[in-house]
DNA sequence: CCAAAAGTGTTGACCGTACACCCATGA
DNA sequence: TCATGGGTGTACGGTCAACACTTTTGG
């Protein structure tokens, strides 16, 4: 490549990662130790430097994988910081991006390897640098998306109950819905099939358990149908 | 600074902006003509590369102040644009701010000595790289944002009129809206005050002017309430 | 048999939308 | 006087929120 911008300034480029998941009826977050001086040990969200050879969302992806071993996970750019004394190491802007992992699919064994420990949103540590801010902001999002968007169902299991649903819904918007009212919405979009199978896990009654069908989603969007719950 | 990541590669970083304008019922755009090599000439965003000593959103008020002689523009960060070979030149990581201007506000005279000009969203000409990606991406967020933030007053002069305000939300949601109903819902929220006088513009019996009250929007979010049309 | 969670309908309030005519005035 | 845009009210249908009891079954 030709050098066109010499003369101008280049900066650190960095990406971090908002790892949802839900379990045990709580959000949670996937935390680090942080492996770099500065700030070495303290908690942080799961980052890296963006390489010459790969794009923003790239990166990203690439950086899921190792934290995680999952590949196609729901991801989203957030925002991008760029205080010049974010880090105090050295200058770098940070482009933040926040993903869904459904936690039965996450191998725990790695956090022996890696450090990281799925934290429960209302009991989070305090940060490295701006990485509180940036978790504020992912949960904002995350609210505005499962409100429009299907995306709530990436944090359940692939198969899961109404009640499980509802139970993630009041997670991450913090206060309760009336169930008859939320049945009634969800099930009005006919978007989740029943299954013959209950889940007796949390009621001696057991709950049907469900399936997102993602296909009819898709072709429901094609006809300008917009989820919101 | 100490050096804390060396080895990791930097990248230019650079602002974009998409600067809407409304004048004569349409929504516009201030486009200029690059004056770098590669693609110099041709039409582009405004944009600038990020210096060391400077936040994001401190480098957008400094590109826009440059562009416009204006300060305390409304601007908004939109997204990062990082594709490996977006910018035919070098690799540069583009981070998208929109920002909204009072076309009363901007000395035309400016025109002739940046290259600049206003062009109606609707017959723009194709831009370089992925500016065209960005344009949409911001009339998307316009849009969003006019519908649940008062924002649309930043386009209109200080004293406008029930029908300027609907011809600018008609321009930006590319529909009509009916009148009673919109001038209804804008005044139950009792944010605009009617002033004394009447433009007589654009009809023979005039028009009442009207202007945004911004203290009292900002005392209702603070009781919870949601600007919404 | 009882505790605990699942599942089910109705009603009233409110909001969005559709719709048609009179008013004021400059030319 | 008439053409032009400004300004006004009502009625209907749909959506949201509030609300309480029955069902199932493991212990």
């Amino acid at each position: 490549m030709a050098s066109y911008y010499t003369g101008y300034y280049k900066h650190y480029v960095a990406i971090d990662c908002i790892i949802f998941g839900f379990d045990e009826g709580e959000l949670k977050i996937l935390l680090y130790k942080r492996v770099l001086e500065p700030a070495k040990g303290q908690w942080s969200l799961m980052g890296g430097f963006l390489k010459p050879e790969e794009s923003l969302d790239e990166a990203t992806k690439r950086i899921l994988y190792d934290c995680s071993g999952l590949s196609n996970l729901f991801m989203e750019q957030l925002y991008t910081f760029g205080k010049v004394e974010r880090d105090p190491g050295e200058r770098v802007i940070s482009v933040a991006y926040f993903a869904l992992i459904r936690i039965e699919d996450y191998n725990n064994e790695l956090n022996n390897q890696t450090g990281a420990q799925w934290w429960p949103i209302s009991r989070m540590p305090k940060l490295i640098f701006d990485h509180n801010d940036m978790v504020s902001k992912a949960l904002r999002k995350l609210k505005i998306r499962t409100k429009n968007r299907p995306v709530g169902f990436e944090l359940l299991p692939r198969r899961f109950t109404i009640p499980q649903l509802q139970s993630l819904y009041e997670a991450i918007h913090r206060r309760g819905f009336d169930k008859r009212n939320f049945r009634k919405k969800i099930l009005s979009m006919k978007l989740l099939e029943r299954l013959d199978e209950k889940d007796k896990e949390s009621s001696k009654k057991g709950a049907y358990l469900y399936k997102f069908n993602k296909r009819k989603y898709n072709s429901l969007v094609e006809k300008g149908f917009h989820f919101e719950i």
